[in-house]
RNA sequence: GGCCCCUUCGUCUAGUGGUUUAGGACAUCGCCCUUUCACGGCGGCAACACGGGUUCGAAUCCCGUAGGGGUCACCA
């Protein structure tokens, strides 16, 4: 059979970290198992649940690139499916109507809060018939006695709790919308799903669903519930911990296959390796080599991962996205080669090719003084049998350059620091020899004539 | 507090009873390379939470303790 899963966020709030790497499971999980990731938006919270976050989601997952192969189907549009099914186990006594108003409920948890206790529902509806006419009402599900409720977890084996722990959960609202765990548990079943993977969080709900599978005679899928991402001081992340949301990242510089790749690591591994592309993580990832306790975000070892794959990433795709108008001239693939070997960004990539952008270049006083006349006659002279030199690579522009150095008796410092600053601006810049192949003659001309 | 889950270097992790003087990576420290900044190379520091078992033998299995996390809503 194949293998489907899903990925449902609610609509709440942009992407987090956490369930992007829940996501980033479920769809490595779908990719190695040839089977089907279903998007499923869970907007049953008629407050919270807002379009925008909706769309930021969607586009968050796109510019990650994960695919889903269904979806996005919205709770909302399928209110009809989880009232059908809250009217099957009405009927057959499963569930029932409770017209406990929320100030009644809300005196019952207060008391039960002065006396340390703990809150129950009091199941004041489960037998009675006296059903009241025009009174708004909730569904609650009965809730078995002294049973013990089992399921395997693929992660961390068989986990067993006591029915008695439970209340008399509600499945639908009084708005008629049904509470999560009764809409994801017939979602599930509904959508055939086999496997889900999601986060530790939801491990104590997976009773309450078991309870609605078993209600319906529903097959049980495999569960994986994966531990948390904990901020630097072991704490749930959030805000506080800096950026955390994809929107973030993006803006930091950070590329797709960076931030799958360290969210994958963090919690799944393979063997010794550290850096993967997306196929090598389609094909190897398993559920077998997750790990049980929770991980730290670690935005160093993040941006490692990214500089790597920056260094790794095609030239056209980094031309594409860092959007640079190049000076006429330019030669945009030496530029860019040369500039992601140190760059651990797009940001910094964007900084180091900054002397490609703009023909003026901004360049401080205090580097200006640090060149002296000395060095003004040297590079007049240099500039001179450069431009009369008719270069093909750079090979021969490193001879061209070490002989010009012997010739007058200099040191490789002595030449190439001033060039650098003259036609860079940047300290931080290529190799000279690349400076001189990627920047056109006429450039490299101007702006030597220009500080002369 | 009840219930549930977790526990290997500062951090991410390898390890599934003997191959382990516990391996790799990030960070950190030192050295080398060097035309800036980086990259890179070499090396150092650094961990099985604790206590009991089981076993010829335990990081690996069992129990307990401690610590951490999650969850207890007409939120998801």
């Amino acid at each position: 059979m194949n293998t489907r899963v899903r990925f449902a966020p609610s609509p709440t709030g942009s992407l987090h970290l956490g369930s992007v790497r829940t996501a980033i499971f479920n769809y490595l999980f779908s990719k190695q198992t040839n089977g089907s990731l279903i998007l499923r938006i869970e907007d049953t919270d008629k407050g919270r649940s807002t379009s925008h976050s909706q769309e930021e989601i969607l586009s968050s997952l796109k510019w990650l690139g994960i695919q889903w192969n269904e979806g996005p189907y919205l709770q909302s549009e399928r209110i009809e499916i989880y009232q059908n099914y809250a009217n099957i186990l009405l009927s057959e006594g499963k569930a029932y109507k409770c017209f406990s108003s929320q100030e009644e409920i809300n005196r019952i948890k207060e008391q039960a809060k002065k006396e340390k206790k703990i809150y129950k529902y009091p199941r004041i509806w489960r037998d009675r018939k006296d059903h009241p006419q025009n009174k708004d009402f909730v569904i609650r599900f009965k809730t078995p006695d002294n049973k013990i409720i089992d399921f395997k977890d693929t992660l961390r084996g068989k986990i067993e709790i006591e029915s008695n722990n439970l209340d008399d959960f509600i499945i639908i609202k009084s708005d008629g919308f049904p509470t999560y765990n009764f809409a994801s548990a017939i979602d599930d079943i509904e959508m055939k799903i086999t496997n889900v993977i999601r986060g530790e969080d939801h491990l104590s709900n997976t009773p309450k669903q078991i309870l609605i599978y078993n209600s319906l005679n529903a097959k049980i899928p495999d569960f994986t519930h994966v531990s948390m991402i904990l901020g630097k001081d072991k704490t749930k992340l959030s805000k506080r911990h800096g950026a955390e949301s994809i929107d973030n990242f993006k803006s930091m510089g950070f590329l797709p296959v960076s931030i799958i790749n360290y969210l994958a690591r963090l919690g799944w591994s393979f063997g010794d390796q550290e850096i993967f592309s997306l196929n090598e993580m389609e094909a190897n990832f398993s559920l077998d080599n997750l790990n049980k306790s929770p991980a730290i975000f670690d935005l160093e070892k993040f941006t490692w991962v990214n500089s790597n794959q920056i260094k790794k990433a095609d030239t056209n795709y980094l031309k594409e996205l860092i959007n640079f108008k190049f000076i006429e001239g330019i030669d945009i693939d030496l530029a860019i080669l040369s500039a992601k070997e140190k760059s651990k960004d797009l940001i910094q990539l964007k900084e180091v090719l900054s002397f490609c952008e703009t023909k003026e270049l901004n360049i401080d006083d205090k580097s200006i003084e640090s060149i002296n006349d000395c060095d003004k006659k040297i590079l007049e002279k240099f500039l001179n049998s450069f431009m009369d030199y008719n270069f093909k690579n750079m090979d021969e522009i490193e001879d061209f350059f070490k002989n010009f150095l012997l010739n007058n008796n200099l040191k490789m410092k002595n030449l190439a620091f001033p060039l650098r600053l003259i036609l860079t601006g940047s300290k931080n810049s290529p190799g000279i020899y690349q400076i001189l192949k990627i920047l056109s003659k006429e450039l490299i001309s101007y702006r030597v004539k220009r500080f002369l």
